[in-house]
This record gives C-alpha cells, structure tokens and sequence, in this order.
RNA sequence: GGAGAGGUCGCAUAGUGGUCUAGUGCGCCGCACUCGAAAUGCGGUGAGGCGCAAGUCUCCGUGGGUUCGAAUCCCACCCUCUCCGCCA
C-alpha cells in the first residue's frame, strides 16, 4: 500500500503520480477527507480515553480510603464516558474501513523514470540481444509443443488425464531438461545470492501481508481442511520471511533466491496463450528478490537485472529488454523491465522475466523495516524477478536447439547439467 | 492426535484485579572520571497513532469477553517445550 500520509502531505503530486498510472482523482479526494474525519475521531477517542484513566484511578483511590459511595458515584460518570468511546469507535472503525478500502485498492507510485503511456503499445523497447531477424528468414521453426511431442518429453494429455486442463508432464530429457535449467541458474546467483528453500504453502496472514489477498484470492489454491494456500511465486514466502522485523541498516542489501514450484489457478484466462507450455496451474521458477535502503536501488537494480539476463545470454536465446510504460505496470510496481525471449515457432515475443521495483509499496504492508544507527525505522525497498521461469525458458530451449532431424541441441552452457548434448527421441524399448 | 508446561519492553527474568504510566539484571547509547581504556558512577534505552507543542492514547502471543479498572480472571485460536500415540 502506498504512504496514506502522502496524501495530506502533498495531494497534488501524488494525484499527479498516480494519474499517470490512470488512478482518478476524485477517490483520492475521498481518501484524504477520510484521513481527516479519521484524525478527528482518533483524538476524540484518546481524550475520553485519557479522562476514563484518570477518574478509574481515583476510584481505586478512594476504594482504598474506604469512600465507597464516592467510588460508585464516579463509576456512573466512567460508564456515561465508556458509552461515549463506544459511540466513537464504531464511528471510527467505519471511516477507517472506508478509508481501507480505498488505500487498498489505489496502486504502487510509478517511478519517474517510468515511460508514460496508455498502454502496452506504449511500452519501450530498450535493446535487443542476439537477435538477428535474417536468421529466421526463409527457415521453419516449429513450435516447441510439436518437438516435444515427437520426441516424447511433453505429454499434455496424460497430464490432462491425471489432473485436467492447463497441467504438465515431463518426460524423459524433457523432465531433465527443466532440472538442468534450474541447476543452472542457481549455479550462476550461488555466491550473490543466499538461497532459500522455502514451504510452497503460507497461512492467511502471510499472503495478506504480500499483497496476494485480496486481489488475486481468485487466482490461488486454497487448502479445504487448513489455513493455508499454494503460493503462487516464491516472491510470497521470501518476502514474508522478515515480515514484522525491524532489519539493521548494515543488513541489507539481502539478497535472496528461492526455487520453488509455483501455483496459479489462473481464472479468467482460459484459451488464452494456452497452447504448449505457455501458461499452466504449476510450474518451476527461480525467483531473486532484494530488500534494501532507497540508496541502493538503482545498484541494486542493475544488478538484478543482469542477473535476470544472463542465464539468456549464456543459453544464447535470442531476447529484447522492455520497459513497461506507467498504464502497463502492475498495481505494486514502480518501475518493471520485463524481458521476452523471441519464439520463432510462433513468431512471438514471450515474457520470461520481470523484474521490477516496488518501492516501499510491499513492506509497507508487510511492516519490514530497517534501522539507520539508533534513528526510527524506516520501511525497506524491494526488487524482484525471475532468474529463470521454466515453462517458457524450456519451451526457448526447444524451439531455438530444433535440428533438421527432430534432434534438438543443448546449448553448450547447459551440457554439464544435462549430462548430454543432444536431446534424442528414445529407442523403442529403452528407458 | 492425546496429556502437561509455557509465551512479558534486544536477551534473561519479576509481576495472580487498582502508584504496573511493567520492576530488576545483562546488552546498548550518552555523560562523568581517565593520557586512553577497563572498572565505577549518573542519566537514558521498544513500536505505532493523535498533537505545533506540552502531552496523550494503544500494544505484555493473537482475537473476543468479564469489570469503573486486566499482564493478572474467562473463552477461542496460534506458537514453543516435555511426554505418549500414529506415520513416511
């Protein structure tokens, strides 16, 4: 959530901020009348409060000195002040919830270095690597979902069998191929990085206080019989780790990364970007996230988006760096690179990282602070994003090693993790 | 799953209805003493809200309840420890 005193403080430059992620500015005008009303009815509440204290006090003194009927005399007066405090409470507690509402729903500030725009045509695209249109011309690529099926290392309706639509199963090279990529990549981030293995399933508290309820309750898996849910990115549990703490300044940066298998229910969209290994209820990813002060971001930043880019670079995939305009950040987001590995079977360009800042945004709601020396504590900044997604860096890996033959060739990077150089279709028989 | 014990201001502890606006020790910060340090002494020492400020309100695992008044009593839940049972 954002800084609700911002709106106070300074109303036109956060209505001005937010505008360019397209917030109108009548709810933030009800906000910040909400923030006064609520002002009001805090300090009417702690005044009456203040007078209960004092005259319970001189009821036990007198209790004391044996006054009983001073003492009952002065209880009628508390109780007519207890009715008062009531009265305002439930005053208080309506404003607060309207006020909730509100703030809960209004977005991350974009940064200024956002590019401006409407949306994702608006965005910008910073570089490409390794990409050479001419290199496609004239050749047929096909889709990795038809590779994968002739070399029998992707079964999507055995998947469908056993658990429905929109599940996968690997087989063969094709399990093993995701197990080297993530091997990979957590090989490449082993000393920037301290690892995480964390649980995939986190109580109600936890995914309230990332940010996962109440927006996406939809899009996750609820446990019948526990409080618990599946967490959708291994961005829940490992920013969930410090929630509640007040962190030392000479603490941070942390930098973690956690693999884990992620869950998503992915209501609403069906038949869209289904086809293959595009979109699915569960998949692998490795997930880098950073918590630091506002003076290391932009390091920090730079960082984590190199990191992001190389296991690319290294597999050779062909990639463009996009900077996603204000209306095409997400609603914790302040500033997102996402970066889209081009598919030559399907002639697209297919997100397969984001990596994003949130500001104080997420900490805020998690209440994950850090102290300057003996100074009050201060909420932390976060970055994140995927050092490797499986589902879509497999189906790249696929596509762009396709031979001639149906063979597809490891690139050199992943062979010692692969154990092999080619992925074969399997003689008859065999294992 | 069953039985028992317990969760207090960074750590350790005290506190069983009214100077607890939570005491003490350790740690930490400041000051004094010192050439400097140790030791010692004195003072301070959490988070959040409201307020220009003085100040004030809330927080003793969490949420309810009883009471004029709750760390303290009652209920539910969470967590930790010990023992028993069950089980990869």
């Amino acid at each position: 959530m954002i800084d609700v005193n911002l709106l106070l403080e300074d109303f036109e430059g956060t209505a001005a901020a937010l505008a360019r992620k397209g917030v109108e500015r009548t709810s933030l005008e009800s906000a910040r009348t909400l923030m006064v009303e609520r002002k009001k009815l805090i300090h009417q509440i702690d005044t009456a409060r203040a007078e209960m204290n004092v005259a319970s006090k001189q009821i036990g003194m007198l209790m004391g000195q044996k006054d009983l009927a001073g003492a009952e005399k002065l209880k009628g007066d508390v109780t007519a002040t207890k009715t008062r405090i009531a009265d305002t409470e439930v005053a208080l507690e309506k404003t607060q919830g309207e006020l909730d509402y509100i703030i809960l729903r209004v977005p991350n500030l974009p940064s200024p270095d956002a590019p401006d725009g409407k949306g994702e045509e608006d965005n910008v695209i910073r570089r490409y690597e390794n990409y050479d249109p001419k290199k496609y011309e004239g050749k047929t690529y096909r889709p990795h979902w038809e590779v994968a099926a002739d070399l029998d290392i992707f079964d999507a309706e055995r998947a469908t069998k056993i658990s429905g639509a929109g599940f996968a199963l690997m087989k063969g090279d094709g399990a093993r191929l995701l197990h080297a990529l993530i091997a990979f990549a957590r090989n490449l981030n082993q000393d920037n990085y301290l690892e995480i293995l964390p649980p995939h399933f986190v109580r109600t508290d936890t995914f309230t206080a990332t940010g996962q309820l109440p927006k996406f309750e939809e899009d996750a898996y609820k446990f019948r019989d526990d409080d618990l849910w599946a967490i959708p990115t291994g961005e829940v549990p490992l920013m969930g780790m410090h929630r509640d703490e007040i962190l030392r300044e000479e603490e941070l940066p942390k930098r973690y990364m956690a693999y884990t298998v992620c869950f998503r229910r992915e209501a609403g969209s069906a038949g869209k970007d289904t086809r293959g290994f595009q979109r699915v209820h569960e998949f692998h990813k490795l997930e880098a996230l950073k918590l630091c002060t506002p003076e290391q971001i932009p390091a920090e930043y730079e960082s984590l988006l190199e990191d992001a880019e190389r296991p690319l670079k290294l597999l050779g995939l062909p990639y463009r760096v996009v900077d996603l305009c204000t209306k095409d950040l997400t609603f914790s987001s302040a500033r997102v690179m996402d970066l889209e590995v081009y598919s030559p079977g399907v002639d697209k360009w297919l997100e397969v990282s984001s990596v994003g800042q949130f500001s104080d945004f997420q900490a805020r709601r998690g209440n994950i602070r850090f102290r300057r020396g003996t100074g009050k504590p201060e909420f932390v900044h976060a970055l994140n994003g995927s050092a490797l997604a499986t589902p879509r860096v497999w189906a790249a890996v696929i596509e762009h090693g396709q031979q001639a033959d149906g063979t597809v060739r490891i690139p050199d990077a992943l062979i010692p993790f692969m154990g092999k150089d080619f992925i074969r279709p399997r003689p008859e028989g065999g294992c």
